[in-house]
DNA sequence: GGTTGCCCATACGCCCCCGTATGGCTAGAC
DNA sequence: GTCTAGCCATACGGGGGCGTATGGGCAACC
């Protein structure tokens, strides 16, 4: 898709970027300490000298690869979803996203999983931060008074996030096809009540799952 | 009790024993990693000809490690809730518990954390397996056929595993004192449905949380 | 008091990673 | 052609973890 990096590439010259995806590439796959300059390098088709020419040491290309990770999660996913307008449809489709594109929910867990570095720590409390209060303003947007709002928005989010973990950890509890979306049209009915002030926007039955896959990519 | 290791210790002799104890203990605060032998011998006072003559070599450490995990995991968890007649108080305990005891929960996510190890992700199923069946056995003790319990069990899980992510990478985010306990009856009341034997929408929470008393159900 | 077995210390070679120093190669400027 | 800047290779020292080899202390046992 989009050149997600090769282990030979035709660039001659490497950016301080190819290090910052490859080195979030290998945080995916084998968590914070598959950052290693020297790995990297090799994977890269060059050496150290490469490395050290554009970055001052390996603590400069994790915040690198820690910043690309916070554009790509607060670009790319909120500004996905963030165009629909019932706010309904955007907890649905946040669900969706989530349980769909594995991808980028599994670099969440590797990164968040090093959450004893005070560098990545700072990055995942951001990051968390700004989802959670996505899914606030669509409670609120719900006609949930703030608290309520958080309480209902944690619970999505902690759910969300324990999807992942069992896709991850064990993924023959996970049900594929039809049972699983099942298993999705019970926790979107179930997350998302009706009790809230009664926000009209459509009395009959909007809470209908629209069965639309979009492509996975990041 | 449960003398959490130190330092120095009076006992003269180390056995297997406290080697995996004290791995366990190192998984939790620095990831599968921390189980370094030589860093280990240090924090036990004493040096790797002592781990060599109990252990064959570090993996064998991590197999004892994870093995007295997965033995607290099934005795000490289940086996303190499991004398609870009522099914639906059951779940409400394991819920309790698993908020409370946040060092349980940590560890999970710790060992969970190194799934690309094989041994470790063999222990990890097995663990995450045994807790979903408990839940499962909970919601059909309450009358919901299998799927549905299945279905049930999975979402409570889930909610349970998020909530101790979130508590580990961003505990602003998990409210304390009074609110806290708000959000615990949301997320019982939500999750603990009353509806076994129909399948329709629309219907409130009929269940209150009892706090202590065991609230007779059916 | 010598022997045996348990438990551990010391010392070594190996590998892998970090960071630095230094030199080489290529393309464009002049 | 020379000079310069960008990009990288090579080589080195240091650190830390793994596994092994070997020996020493200390009990119990005979």
């Amino acid at each position: 898709m989009s050149s997600s990096s090769a282990t030979a590439d035709p660039k001659l010259s490497l950016t301080a970027a190819d290090w910052a995806r490859a080195a979030l590439d290998a945080m995916a796959a084998g968590g914070l300490d598959a950052v290693a300059v020297e790995p990297l390098a090799r994977r890269l088709g060059v050496t150290k000298g490469s490395f050290y020419w554009h970055f001052q040491n390996r603590e400069a290309l994790l915040r690198a690869a820690l910043e690309l990770w916070e554009r790509r999660e607060t670009e790319d996913v909120l500004a996905r979803v963030g165009d629909e307008a019932d706010p309904y449809q955007r907890i649905v489709k946040v669900f969706r996203e989530a349980n769909a594109g594995y991808r980028s929910g599994r670099l969440y867990l590797a990164i968040a999983a090093a959450e004893d570095n005070p560098l990545v720590n700072e990055f995942v409390q951001r990051v968390s931060a700004r989802r959670m209060e996505y899914l606030v303003s669509c409670y609120q947007a719900l006609g949930f008074e703030d608290v309520r709002a958080r309480h209902w928005a944690r619970f999505a989010y902690a759910t969300f996030m324990g999807n992942l973990q069992i896709r991850r950890d064990s993924p023959d509890l996970m049900p594929s096809g039809a049972p699983f979306n099942d298993y999705l049209k019970l926790m979107i009915k179930t997350l998302i009540p009706r009790e809230a002030g009664e926000k009209s926007a459509g009395d009959s039955h909007p809470h209908v799952v629209p069965m639309h896959r979009s492509s996975g990519h990041s």
